[in-house]
DNA sequence: AAGGGAACTATACGATCGTATAGCAAATAG
DNA sequence: CTATTTGCTATACGATCGTATAGTTCCCTT
């Protein structure tokens, strides 16, 4: 029973640091306020990651890897099981609510991206080098894929990516924001469709001028 | 010769806070690091701004005053003085190039949002009420506007005023990133126009398939 | 030139930060 | 049954945090 106790006092203190980190980032996230969060004691989580450093590395790694077992379960399915038939608008339609919805199950990666991109140093390197390089690639890919299906317009897949990810991210991430000024709840599923039509309605190119 | 002498050291300091709250957020910046980054003492940072929640408002107001003083510098001349005639393309590409400048030549706006956004509490509320609402209305309108002169998709202004906003913010949010990854300057004019010119292709309606 | 107030300094407070270390109970190995 | 390791605790360290307060300098008013 002992091992399976720390595993338990483990999980709770690396969950309990995924919540604090995403929120308050790194300088906003004590120890003790970890350890309080866990309902273990600070020293225990001091012997389980050594420094503070490690916790949070240990923390991103672990959202990380979260993030990509969800993405396959969001994009995955829809995009490579159904290559070939349906309507062209109903799969693009999955694919920017698969990554909205994707986005909102998993918002960590993005509060920590954006809260740690912002500052150059160390940690922003390890990220870098551990994640972002590969995450970059395979954001490019995905979008030529959905090209090379039709999928997305046939412009650069750099700048595709940057749309598509940028529009939908910031949809999320000031989607609480919004919420509280308009009085409604962005995270629904009607406004979110709401935003998804609109948004196909500019990726098939609906014009500036009717005339 | 004393009021210069408050003015400059008061308005040093707050150079400095807007540098280092941007970068490092709120909790990451404490006012000694604030008083040594000004070379002031830090007593003098008290003495001027007592408490370091009302720097930290001090200086998102100074943000977000230089924000709008440079907005109409970027945005207004070209959009409201040339409302007729000219190619559509190229006031869509003076509007989306406008944004990007102008976010590059003012980033401290977008970090503060994006790192107090994420975090609940009553430095959001404040923001929201001070600043967020109404420039939420602003963006709207400016889509509206836009619109109306036919230079913009005319889908769900809301809408539409986040795929824009979302795109271009994430352009230059990650563009340090990008810059090291792909080993490009990101902040170039060349990668500027190149990614402004993509993004017009699809708001003019480049089409999924060519079929 | 006397007085008052504004700009600024020196210093110290308790709280909390991340880290270090010594010890303890229980499980496991020999 | 003893010895060692493992999971965990108790406690304390120096540094730095935001804040508080008394004092000093110097311009301006009258």
């Amino acid at each position: 029973m002992k091992k399976d106790d720390q595993q338990n006092n483990r999980e709770s203190i690396l969950a309990a640091a995924v919540e604090l980190f995403a929120k308050q980032g790194f300088n906003g996230t004590s120890i003790a306020a970890v350890a309080k969060q866990a309902e273990q004691s600070k020293a225990l989580v001091q012997y389980h990651f050594e420094t503070k450093e490690r916790l949070w590395k240990e923390t991103v790694s672990h959202i990380w890897q979260q993030r990509n077992n969800s993405m396959t379960h969001y994009l995955g399915e829809d995009l490579l099981t159904a290559p070939a038939g349906k309507d062209h608008s109903q799969m693009v339609r999955q694919l920017c609510k698969g990554l909205i919805q994707f986005t909102i199950a998993n918002p960590e990666w993005v509060k920590i991206l954006y809260q740690e991109s912002v500052i150059p140093g160390p940690r922003l390197d390890w990220m870098i080098e551990t994640f972002l390089k590969t995450d970059l690639q395979q954001g490019v890919d995905l979008v030529k894929l959905a090209q090379s299906l039709n999928l997305l317009p046939s412009i650069d897949p750099m700048s595709m990516q940057t749309i598509l990810i940028g529009a939908l991210i910031h949809y999320v991430s000031i989607a609480p924001l919004t919420s509280r000024i308009l009085g409604r709840d962005m995270f629904s599923d009607k406004q979110i469709d709401h935003f998804v039509d609109n948004f196909i309605l500019l990726l098939e190119g609906a014009p500036p001028q009717r005339a």
